[in-house]
DNA sequence: TTTTAATTGACCGACGGTCAGTCATAATAA
DNA sequence: TTATTATGACTGACCGTCGGTCAATTAAAA
């Protein structure tokens, strides 16, 4: 019998030699040929392991959100208030390069389960929206049980999320002064005197 | 001397002859031919009046943007309680098939501005990030002198912006219900009793 | 030798975009 | 009034690119 390759292994591998390459050119102007080429395998070899150029980009992805998500439990440990936690949320997406250039080709992805709706893509999108739901239900709880959030005012975790999709969206434009904005939402959602108890 | 036809107006009917091929298939599967076939004109007759295929798209999409506007000046004048308007000023965008037709034209123009960035594109964007603005802080400001908001409450117009930024792209998804999501996101910023006031 | 998973790159079709050439009109000359 | 000509409008055959396919090939195991 011929070589049974690990599949998984391999696809990841595959995906893996071109994360340089997605980051530094877009979705856009990135090939196939080039992919195959920097794989190292051929352009036929690409489609064994992905369904098309998307899926590619998909299981790129996959590993960003994966490195974003430890990020997020280091800061729901971490040792600051609730409402620097807050900020730290979403503008952890913003904080250097990396994350700028990582939060770039996040947006392509976005871009692309805009227009075709992949069922995947969708079902993997509700997945990380599930995730990210926990870890801001802990920042909260922690919050209001350590008594910076008033007990009766309810956040709701869902309408947090909604505003880092907007701020990811929006940060296209130069109009958009990320601090600023999510220092504005903040204040609103906990005004001064209640972090202060 | 040749004909002098108005480059605007051309222009102008060209894309108006492809609002319902658009709205109907998705910018991706419309091609150039079809929009030259259905605006009757040859293949390069269309590149006289358009940068490229995502030009057309925007010429469309900002007929159907100064359609939404007049809705929500209508809004602004509407004889309903502040917490109304602005259930409306997010709903608007789901309210009916038609709506939801051009949403997700909308979406798709979305998705090419945050792969390409267009010079063009952004700058429209700014345009109606600050039209919406003012439109929203009319809202407001009518809420706080009618007694509806409380004086004290500051209310961030930019932030309710990105929600709604946030509401149409993640109402891809399933899990996302769209007239839950903003009860619960104006039930935090102006929970019940103020509203009773 | 046979079997079969794995690999490959030449090839295909679709599509966005270009451009050399044609057409239609109106200003002008005869 | 008619012929000439200048020029913007228009056209579709053509081009290059790229995502995706598939028949042929390889090579290890049986």
């Amino acid at each position: 019998m011929p070589i049974i390759v690990n599949k998984e292994e391999k696809r990841r591998n595959i995906a893996l030699s071109c994360r340089e390459l997605l980051l530094e050119h877009g979705i856009n102007s990135l090939t196939i040929s080039q992919i195959a080429k920097t794989a190292g395998v051929g352009k036929g070899t690409i489609y064994e392991y992905f369904e098309n150029k998307e899926d590619i980009v998909f299981e790129i992805i996959t590993t960003f959100i994966v490195e974003h998500e430890k990020k997020l439990y280091e800061l729901v440990e971490s040792p600051i208030t609730t409402k620097e936690k807050l900020f730290h949320f979403f503008y952890l997406l913003f904080e250097n390069d990396m994350a700028r250039k990582q939060l770039k080709v996040y947006k392509e992805f976005l871009a692309i389960s805009l227009t075709n709706e992949p069922r995947e893509m969708l079902v993997f999108s509700e997945q990380c929206r599930e995730k990210f739901h926990m870890i801001l239900k802990q920042i909260l709880e922690a919050g209001v049980s350590r008594g910076e959030i008033a007990k009766d005012r309810r956040i709701s975790e869902n309408s947090l999320m909604l505003f880092a999709t907007g701020l990811v969206v929006d940060s296209r434009m130069e109009s958009c002064d990320i601090v600023y904005e999510i220092n504005m939402f903040l204040e609103m959602l906990l005004p001064l005197e209640e972090k202060e108890v």
